[in-house]
Parts: structure tokens; C-alpha cells; sequence
DNA sequence: ATGAAAGCGCTAACAT
DNA sequence: ATGTTAGCGCTTTCAT
């Protein structure tokens, strides 16, 4: 089964090989109508298929972009993965995947295997853990965009949801529903701007409402919180909340389960909101009111960026795109 | 902003082309300890970085596998590609990925935009719309391996789960609750055997049961369907089912729907199985019990296999490999 | 309107 | 133990 290759048509047509080649580029200008019938024809016949790694080391471009995620099991990023891939299909571009689990090392190991690979440009999520390499990589030249994060410490363009406003009115959506001890559950938000930015949305709007900004109903999640711990700490304060505001789906998944085990009741004894569209949240007991962002948008602006950047060489500085959220209201929260 | 080749290394270090290609394939084996130090360390200064693509033009193999998944959005598939990935990633592969929707048109051209690309293997999730081009594909020599589904007319290797086995433990939990009149919904299932096999499943566990096989208690549902009209056909029956055991988490999620629209009650009304994992099930308003696959794995055995074939140039023929489900039981079925 | 030839950065057979 | 050299299958410049 010998690959046919652009030499075999050229010979079968009868014309040399840079015409041909001329062909399969569409330069037609130059090119009588009959040669051009005939090599269409000759290579329909001999089922030619061009090898992508032979044009891509004569010119120095692959078509392809490197696409690093965290992880893309789930809902939110699986779908801004399906934004970037429809765009750049649609663009004649194929994407390349990797999974870090925000681990630092396989982070790294994820760059250097794309910059082998000589892909075009870089979509990435950073953890934060590498943001020195990042800056590197841009500067030497590396068409690279980071997709719904921010670091005060990475110069790159973004694409990000308007964070601070889509939190303020959140915040504000549950004041007018009468609350006033608001609590707050996120991760580490110091030098992330993406998460500190839903910090002072929050404080925006207590502050533009005349409520006090309270830092002891600000409570810190990680990975490795218990829950439990967790929510005693909530309520333990002098003011008890009446309202949780909690800023990454998984978390709020997981309030929702220590909820349902421990019998507390939405929104009658707490009122939520959750940062992040939940999947099939409709069909929860209580479903619960979210900021969603515009998971697929984000991924196609994505795409978009970082093919200007490749195409136009890159005149434009580090930009940033911002993509509104939505407020999806549903029966997580009461009046008070 | 030069990128650094073999050559410059080679100058750099006073050896030739050849020893500096050993090097960086780790053969070793004749090479003086000196030379081998001295050729690390000027790749280090000079951050030199191979060039994939030059290398696979020189091999005719990229360590890439193309990924053709109909929707990479959501629990089921992003965890089958997660699978596929971390495998590949361990065996220095990479993954492209392209979304099909099930579209003829997208798959056939997703499969030729690998074969450009020169991928080393294909693992699809076929539409089942072009399996005379895959089989074709195959015969031709490409490594394919098709994912969690079966058709009779596509003779390639795949990774499924044991649909037939499964179908028939739920069937019969459900009659061990006292169901007789149990619903099916399914996909279109003639042609398509990983659908055909949870029918016979059903079917077994009723007969092996002493029950009767009832064609009119199976309705096909398709991505037109309504669920309002479905679901009067369901009840019109004049054995009205108490159970109904639903072939799709697509399905189920829209017969959720209809009932909470309807005030139907689970699992007071009818007691409900759904096929493949519904994602935080345990927070719904009665957590459904399902069949769940595991989809990780499959993604894994998938690969696993990918690979096989492509580094022993298939020896074996045809193969199938079959992955155990779980009965998740929650609280959706009732006795009766 | 078409062809000749150099070059893209590497591998691998062969020579030494 | 290391070097020489001929490809791998294209693109592109320059000639004609």
C-alpha cells in the first residue's frame, strides 16, 4: 500500500512537480485550464491525500494549535474546548489536547511537547505555577493566549467573563432580596485577578448598597477543605449569613451535597448562588441560581484571538476580551 | 529570534550531525561518555528543541493519534477523551481531536484531515453513517479503533461496554421489585449492536424471569422526538408499564424534564433506570438510579489498544474488548 | 504558463 | 565511536 505523493501525479499528468504543487496551493492564475483539469483528475484517480508534515517543514507553519486545560472532564471546559475546535475548524486549523491538573511540572512538559510539535500558537489555562515560563515563551515569539484566568503576574492576552460586574450584580441581586450577611466561599484569590475580581464586584455592590464589607465572611476553599470544617466556620460568625455566594462550581457542589446530608434546606435556611453553570441543575431538589459564563463564546473567542495573533503577526499588544456573564435565577434564593 | 537546529548543536560541539541524532535518541550505546556529556550540555545552552516535524517526515510517524468523537461537550465523551489522553500522554503520544456531531459530511472530512496530518492511528466514535470509508480506511493499512460503539457492517476492533449483561442486571433488579410491564426507550437500535445488545438484555432477563416479551413496550426515541407525545404513547399501553428503563442519558435527562414539568413523581409514579451516568445525580430531587460505564477506562483501553496495533502492525485481527458496567443503585426504583 | 533545483531539519544506512 | 550522505515530500524562487 505505497503512499501516492505529488512526484506520482505530476508523472501520471505529465506536468513537473511545482505545478502541481501550484495546484494543490489553488494558484491558478498562471495555470492553463487543461492542466489544471488534468491534474484534478489524476489525482481524484490516484486518490492523492497531500502529507501535512512535508508541507509543514517546507514552510514552517502546521496548522494545528496546542490546547492545554487543567482537565477537560466536565461541563465547562469540555464546552469551551468545543468553541475553540469549531472555530479553528472552520478555519482549517486542528487542535492538540493536554491535561495538567494544574500540576506545575506536566504544565511545563505540556509546552515544550506542543513547541516540538511546532504548533502554531498555544490556548492555555495556566495554574499560575509556571507564569515565568509563559511570559518567556510569549516574548520568544510564541503566538499564546490564556483562556478564563487572569494573573496579575502574566502579560498575555485573555479571554475572560466580566467577573467583577457579573459579581457585583449577583451580590446585589441578593441584597435586594434582603440580605445583608452575605458570605463568600472561594479559592486563594491573592495575585489570581480572575478570582479577586469577583471579590471586589462583591464589595462594589455591598459598598454601593450601604452594607458594610465584612473580611471574616470571606472563607477560603481549597482542594484539600473539608467541608464540614469548612461550614462551621461560616456559621459561627456573630452575623450569621443569610446568603453564600460561592465562586467555582465545585465547591458549590459540594456545599450542596454537605447540605443535603446534613438536612439544611434551600433556600430556606440558606440562600446560594453559585459561580458556574451546574449541569442539570433544573432537576435538583432545589435548583440553584448561578452566574454562568458563556462557556462556548469563550472558547471561540479564543480561537479567534490566537488565529489574529498568528495571521497578523502579532501587531496588536496583549488584549484583553471580555464576555458578559448571565445570571441564571432559579429557586436558590428567598426574600428575607 | 533563530530557532536552534541539529546542525548548530553539532557545530557547537564539534561532532557531526549523525552523533548528535544518536544522542537525541538515546542510543547510546557507542557513544564515548565525553562526547554524550558534551552534546547535553551545548542542547542546554543552546535550548535547542527537536523539530517533530522534521523527524516525522524522516520516520513517516508523527506519535499523534486523531480523536473523532461526535460531541466532546459533557461527562460522557470528555471522560472517555480524558482516558485517551492521559494513556497517550504516558506512551509520548499526542491527541487531535475533532466533534462530528454525527455528521456524514464532518466525519468523512475530520478523516481525511487526519490522514494529512499523517496521525499514527484514528480512534473514532463512528455515526455509523460511513462505515464502508472506514472499513476502507482499515483495509488500507490505517490503525482504527472504534470507541463504545458497535455496528454489524463495520468490522474494526472496539472498546465497548458489556451492554447485554448490564441491560439484563437492571432488567432484572426491576423485576426483582416486583415490575412486570417495564418501558423501554431507546435509540434507533437495527444495525447499531451496542444498542441492539441492551435490548436483548432486557429481553433475556424477561424471558429468564418467566416474564413475556412485549414489543409495544418499546418506543424509539430519536432527536426529534417530543417527550410529551412519547410519553402518551408510553401510558397508553393497556399494561400500563410501572417502570420505565430509558437507553440514553440524553433521554433520561429530557424524561426528567417532562416529569417534574408534569408533577410526575418519581419513584412513586414509575420507577425509572437510565443507561450511562447522570452528572450530579445525587443532588436531583430523587437521584436516579442508572447504569453507569466507565468511561474513563474505556478512553484508556481504548488507547491501550490504538497503540498496540500501531507499534506491532497488527498481528491480531479484529478485536473486542469489553468493559464491565455498574449498577449505581439510587433511589429511583420503588418496590411494588 | 511551466520547469529546475535548492532547501526545510531530521534519520539511518553505510563507511571509516 | 563517529562521520558522510542520501533521502523523507513538499514549497518557493528563479529561469525559461
Amino acid at each position: 500500500m505505497k503512499r501516492v505523493k505529488m512526484s506520482d501525479v505530476a508523472k501520471k499528468t505529465g506536468v513537473s512537480l511545482s505545478t502541481v504543487s501550484q495546484y494543490m496551493n489553488g494558484r491558478y492564475e498562471y495555470m492553463s485550464s487543461e492542466t489544471k483539469e488534468k491534474i484534478k483528475n489524476v489525482a481524484e484517480e490516484l486518490n492523492y491525500i497531500p502529507n501535512s508534515i512535508a508541507r509543514s517543514l517546507a514552510t514552517a507553519k502546521t496548522k494545528t494549535i496546542g490546547v492545554i486545560v487543567s482537565n477537560i472532564t466536565g461541563y465547562f471546559t469540555s464546552s469551551v474546548v468545543r468553541g475553540v475546535e469549531d472555530y479553528c475548524k472552520k478555519n482549517d486549523y486542528s487542535i492538540i489536547i493536554y491535561n495538567t491538573d494544574h500540576d506545575s511540572e506536566l504544565e511545563k512538559k505540556s509546552i515544550n511537547i506542543l513547541k516540538m510539535l511546532r504548533v502554531d500558537g498555544i490556548l492555555i489555562v495556566p495554574s499560575g505555577k509556571n507564569n515565568e515560563l509563559i511570559n518567556k515563551e510569549k516574548n520568544s515569539g510564541m503566538p499564546i493566549v490564556q483562556m478564563y484566568m487572569e494573573y496579575d503576574d502574566l502579560d498575555i492576552s485573555t479571554v475572560i467573563s466580566n467577573y467583577r460586574k457579573s459579581a457585583y450584580d449577583a451580590t446585589e441581586y441578593l441584597i435586594n432580596l434582603g440580605h445583608k450577611n452575605i458570605a463568600i466561599i472561594t479559592q486563594e484569590y491573592e495575585n489570581t485577578r480572575s478570582r479577586h475580581d469577583r471579590i471586589l464586584g462583591y464589595k462594589d455592590a455591598l459598598v454601593n448598597n450601604g452594607l458594610p464589607f465584612n473580611r471574616d465572611l470571606i472563607h477560603i476553599w481549597d482542594i484539600s477543605s473539608d467541608m464540614n470544617v469548612l461550614f462551621e466556620e461560616i456559621v459561627k460568625n456573630k452575623n450569621l449569613p443569610t446568603a453564600i455566594f460561592v465562586m467555582h462550581s465545585a465547591i458549590t457542589i459540594n456545599l450542596l451535597k454537605h447540605f443535603k446530608l446534613k438536612n439544611i434546606n434551600i433556600p430556606e435556611d440558606f440562600s446560594i448562588i453559585g459561580f458556574d453553570e451546574i449541569p442539570n441543575a433544573d432537576l435538583m431538589k432545589t435548583p440553584v441560581t448561578v452566574v454562568k459564563q458563556s462557556t462556548y463564546e469563550i472558547g471561540q473567542k479564543s480561537a479567534e484571538l490566537i488565529l489574529d495573533k498568528i495571521n497578523n503577526k502579532d501587531k496588536v499588544k496583549s488584549k484583553k476580551i471580555i464576555i458578559p456573564c448571565e445570571l441564571k435565577i432559579r429557586e436558590s434564593c428567598k426574600e428575607i
